[in-house]
Order: structure tokens, then sequence, then C-alpha cells
DNA sequence: AATGAATGAGGGTTCATTCAT
DNA sequence: CATGAATGAACCCTCATTCAT
């Protein structure tokens, strides 16, 4: 066989696997969504992604760590989309600030799926610490940009009475509470209506910064 | 059994009964918090009351029911604080919104073992219409409650360009999200600063009428 | 309750339970005797008890430990049998040794189902250090026995060229090779022409001491 | 094809398809040696041979003919050995004896993983008739012989008081016993002990016929 | 001929529920 | 009213077998 052969044939061999992988995945999600991360069974999985039931065990060894895997994917998603939005976004700290929140609402991640998933995990931390410590590394992270640009954002505002970590943790408290409305209640919240919310807060909390937020 | 037996032991049959029931209510709290929905088992729960495995079926006819019933129990003792809070509190809007607030940041709401089971059913509501429901009925009144006083005290402040219930559903939402953190990372909110960061948001959208705020 | 039924009261709940176990453990040997280590289950087991799947793990908590349970039984029901038979015999090395070969013979362990068991248990000794352990209690102490009383035996009768280890040896192997003949082939060795042959043996070993075994 | 193709073919494919059977047949000793046969599947055999999991089914259509295969293999391999000591033997009654029994020892048969399988399988003849069978062979023709020389050796000593059968079959059960020792206890008994165990049973059923076994 | 991903029947085990005590 | 031994459905997982490559 010639190099390109091998090439292509290490792509067959090779991606299928991570491809059935993501696919178990994405049916684990649908499956937590949809049945609840108690009634979430190897049988609910497997159907859901139109296999068999050995295929989990095959591809993750155990039920466990395909959840592991799945709450991992969902972490990493979110810090990717995040990064990116820092990456993009201008160097001003209300942009920053303004981007990171946008991303809490993209679609992607406001996806009603995935928001069950993050919540079932949530659910079960206090009583798994796997769980617990894979979330942590998100929250984290996020806590400390949020921190740093509310921080220099007041500076640069000169607001006063503004406390920047109690303004940080309650944007970020904020982004959660709208998630879980979006999951529990959804007629009643929107994902954009939540991001106007959340934008409102932002507004109150700086309104020098975000003069355009007025008139939305 | 004559009816004079019954009704002199029906005395103190349903006494004990209800205590029972609330011994198992309280034991299955504390064994969701411990273990997690999906690990809580009719073993966990007996165990941590301290009694045998066929109590549950006894008192509750099955172990679902026994769940939403403790449900019912959180949701119930949130409302009662809820309203006690309304009665005691004076007439103003303003008064009455801060007293809700307090409400949610009472040592008997904020338990982590209680937050273990509100998240815990929230997660699952989803794909049980039945949790959902037990829910609903606090969060429409809540929701209902706090617009109106949002309202009341942005026409009396004159508070321009605050949208009440942007306001009302910013404020529900921030202390669902500082709930999810007192359960999830304990050690970084606790329920005092979860309970500053709420009042700061309140100084926030309506300074004029919580001066008293700004110093603490 | 009075002392009495309280004593009663324990022999009916905990007796049961020890009843319980020696059911599953014979229809244990059964099943094994019947179906082979290999193809002997949970449900074959509990079919031959009469009994529901979960009653295994409820009383044994694991198959394995049901297993290991079996052989423990077999081993110790061997070594009273042996341990009687020392008892009753006679005071002289002649008839202690006799003694204990009528025991490797007795109906109550030459059953072939109990034979089947022990082969099987051997059969892994090699890849399960538990099993061999097991075994190796009774092997040692029996060893030491035999070889003991062959000594005694030697010295008193003056047979010269017969080594005490190599005759205690081979009387030992000469029974564990008669029980497999009677496992494997029980048409051509049946339980009392295995004793023959164990007999005839010992004839040869030591003539002066059995002389009325020329005549059988 | 055409036959030309297929006879030139059949040298090259039925060749090595054989070694592959005695590769894979090997690899089924030793797994049956080191897991035990009810922890021998079918991917510990594969792997033990350094090939891939489907090849069984290729090669030997089910497991189960791989087992009935490899115990051919082995009661053949006994069979060849002994028919070999025979052809060999001298004339004499006692010199052929003795060359049977040195086969029972000789290091191919003695092999401790060989020994595995063989008990492996008698452990589960009972409840399979296909081993049984499958040894049933061996042991018939085996007997036969062993009891022929017995009777010759007896009538040329004159030994009285030696029933031929009781001798035969004592010696048969003494090698299958000296086996069990050497599988389950090889520590305690080796090979040489073993093969000097039955020799001095030997010399104690003919001691005229075997004067040199006095001085060893 | 050989591979190994995929299957699905059947394994051991858990657990909500029942019922005799 | 309370127990806990017993049940059996359903769980997760293993593994002999198949089949596209």
């Amino acid at each position: 066989m010639s190099v390109g052969s091998v090439r292509s044939n290490s792509g067959k061999r090779t991606e299928p696997k991570e491809k059935r992988r993501l696919q178990l995945i994405q049916a684990t999600i649908r499956s937590i969504a949809r049945h609840g991360l108690s009634d979430t069974t190897v049988s609910t999985v497997s159907t859901a992604a139109g296999l068999s039931q050995g295929i989990i065990n095959l591809h993750f060894q155990s039920k466990e760590k395909l959840l592991l895997e799945t709450l991992a994917y969902i972490v990493d998603e979110y810090k990717i989309l995040w990064e990116k939005a820092l990456k993009e976004a201008g160097d001003s700290s209300a942009e920053r600030l303004a981007a990171l929140l946008q991303v809490d609402f993209h679609p992607r991640v406001c996806d009603r799926n995935k928001l069950s998933v993050w919540f079932a995990f949530w659910a079960e931390s206090k009583s798994r610490p796997t769980y617990r410590k894979l979330c942590a590394g998100r929250d984290k992270e996020y806590d400390a940009v949020i921190f740093e640009l509310c921080k220099n954002i007041i500076s640069e505002g000169k607001y006063s009475g503004i406390d920047a970590e109690l303004a940080a943790r309650g944007l970020s408290a904020l982004t959660e509470g709208l998630w879980l409305d979006m999951l529990v209640n959804p007629r009643n919240m929107s994902r954009d209506y939540a991001r106007k919310v959340s934008m409102a807060y932002l507004f109150h909390l700086f309104p020098r910064h975000y003069p355009e937020l007025n008139k939305e």
C-alpha cells in the first residue's frame, strides 16, 4: 500500500472511533435531557445513538466513564467558545466583559439539552467529588477573568460604591440563575430575554460603559 | 372495631403517623444531599431514618411518592417562610421586597441539604412534568409578587430606564444562581456573602430606596 | 417479651438464615455436579434451590462468596468426619490409619456430587490462590498425620525397605486417584471397589499389620 | 480456480493453517493453566497467541470446538508417547510396565500447564459427555494394557495374594493422584518424587521383578 | 487469511416492592 | 405499626460470534 492509502486507512480506522465516541456523547446528552440523569441507562443512550448495548462498554469501558466524558465534553465546548470570544473581542474591558456574557447566551451553550446536563451534574456534585472537580476548572478561571474585568471597568469609570467582587459574583450567579430558568421554564424565559436581563444588570452596574444598552 | 375505638385510636395513630412521615422526609433530604438523587435508594433513606426497609412503602406507598412529598415539603416550607415575611414586613414596597430577599438567604432555606434537593428536582424537571408542576406553583406567585413590588418601587422612585420585569427576573435569577454557588462551592460562597451580593444588586437598581446598603 | 419468647424468636430469625445458607450451598453442590463449575450460574443454583435469583446476593453478597463457602463447607465436612474417626479409632497406629482410609470412602465423602466440587476447585486452584488456600488446610494436616502413622507402623513392624514418606504420599495420592476414577467413570469404579484397592495397597505395605485383608 | 492452483496453494495454505491451529491450541493450554477453564475466554486465548479475536472462529468455528480439540491434542500426545514407549521397551512384562509408568512422569506429560487441562476437563466430564468420551478412549486401552501386564507379572513371579485388577487399578489411580498433587501443590510434589512414589508402589507389589528399585 | 468493530444474549447484581410474622 | 426475608424486573457489563474491511 502506498503512503497515501495508509493515510486514508488510518483515517478510516481511527476517525470512526472518535466519531463513535462523539456520537455516543451526543446521545448521552439527549438521553439526560429526555429522561433525566437518574433514568439515563446504557439502554437509553445506545438506543438514542441507534446502536447496540455493548457499544458503550466497548468505547468507554463503563457507563460512569461515558458520563464523565460527556460532562467533560460540555465543559470543554464552553471553554473553547469562551476563549474564542476573548481572543476576538476588542481591547477594552467593557467590550471583553460584554463578549463573555454573549457567550453565556450563545445558542450552542444555552441549548436546553446541554443545560440539562450542566444541572444534572451540578445537582450531584455535592455527593460526587469527581463531578465537582470537572466543573471547578471552568468556574475558577471564569470567576477570575470576570473579576479582573469588573475591577478594570470600575477604576476606569470611577464607579463609587461598587465592589468589584460583589459585582463579578453577581454577574456570574445571574447567568447561572437565568440558565436555570431557561431549563425549568423555557416558556417564560427565552434565550433572548435572558440575555436582556443579563445586559440590564450590566447597564445598571456600569451605565457609563454601556450607554447603548439603555435604548434597547 | 367500634366507632369509638376508631376515633380514640385515630388521635393516637395519625399523629405518630404524621411524625413518621416527617421523619422519613427529613431522612430523604439528608440522603439526597449525601448520595445524590440517583443514588438515593429506599435503603439509604430508611437507614438514614434508623428504620427498616418496608417503612417507606408502608407510609408512602412508593418511593416516587416519597420523593414527591419531600419536594412538596420543601416547597411548602419556603412558601410559609415567605408569607410570614410578607405579613410581618412593613407596608412600603421597598421594605417588603427586602424582606422577601432576606427569606431567600434564611438559614432554613439555604441549608445545603435542602439546596441539594431543590437542584436535584430542578435538574430532572425537564423530564418529569410532575416535578416541574410542584415547583411552578412557587415560581409563579413569587415572580408575580416580586414584579409588583418592583413596579411600585420604580414608580415611587421615578427610576428611569428600568424595566420592572427585567429587574424582577434578574432578582429572581440572581437568587437561584447564588443558591447554586452555595451548593456547588460553599467555600467560595457563604450564605452571608450571597445575601450581600443580592443586596448589592438591589442597591444598584434602587439606590434611593436602599441608602443604608451603601454603607455596609 | 419473656426470655423464653426471645429465645424462640431468635431461633426463628437466625436459624432460618443459617438454613437458607445451607440450602443454597447444597444447591450449589448439585449445580456444580450437574452443570460443571463453568456453567454454574446464579440462575442454575437458585433454580436448584427452588428460590429466586436475588436470594444468593441476599445471603452471600456475591456468587464468588457462595462458591468459596461451598468449598469451605465440603472441606469442613471432610475434616469433621476425619477427626471423629481418629477419636473413635483404637490406639494402635494400624487401626488409626485404616480408620482414616475408611473415611476417604465414606458415602458422605465419596458422594459423586461432592467429588465434582472437589475436582472443580482443584482444577482451578492453580489460577485461584483462594481456592488453593482453602484446600491446603486439609492437605497439610492430613499428610502429617498419615506420615506419622506410617512411621510408627514401620518401626513397630520392622518393615525394611519402606520409606515412610513415600508410603504416606502414595496412600494419599492413591485415594485422590480413586476419587477421580469414581467421578469420571463411576461404572468402572464403585465406592466399594475403590476401598478395596486402597486396602490392597495397605496390605502390601504392611502385611503383618493387616492380616485380615488377605482373606477378603 | 484450476486444480493446479488448488494443489499448489494447498501446500501453502493448509500447512500454515495447521500451524495456526496448533498455535491456538497451545495458547489455549496456557490460558487454561493461567486463568482456569471458567475464565478462559476467546480473548485470553487469542491474546496468548498474539492474534486477533476473530481468529478462533475462523479456524475452529466455535470456542467449544477449540476446547475439544485442545483436549484431543493432549490425549493424543499422551497416547503417542505411550505407544512409542511400548514399542521401544523390551519384551518382558516388567520392563514394559515400568516403561509405561515412566511415560506418566515424562516432562512432556507432567507439564503443569497440561495437567491443568487434564483436570479442567476431568472436573467437567460429569456434566459434559463429550469430554468424558474423549478421555475414555485413553483410559480403556490404558487400563487393559496395564491389567494384562500385571497379570503376566503375577503369574511369572507367582505372587500370591495379589489380584491383578486391584493392582492395575491401584497403579493407574496412583498416577492420577500424583498428577493432582503436582498440579495443586507443586512444591511438595516434584515430578521426580512422584516417579519415586510410583516406583515404590511397583516394588512393593512385585519385589522380585524390580530388585533395583530397592537400592535407589 | 486476518482483523477488530459491532452485536446481543446472558451473566451477576441492585433495588423497589411484597408479605408473613 | 413495623420488620426484614424474599422476589423478580431491570440494571451494567462480559463475551462468543459475525462481518465488513
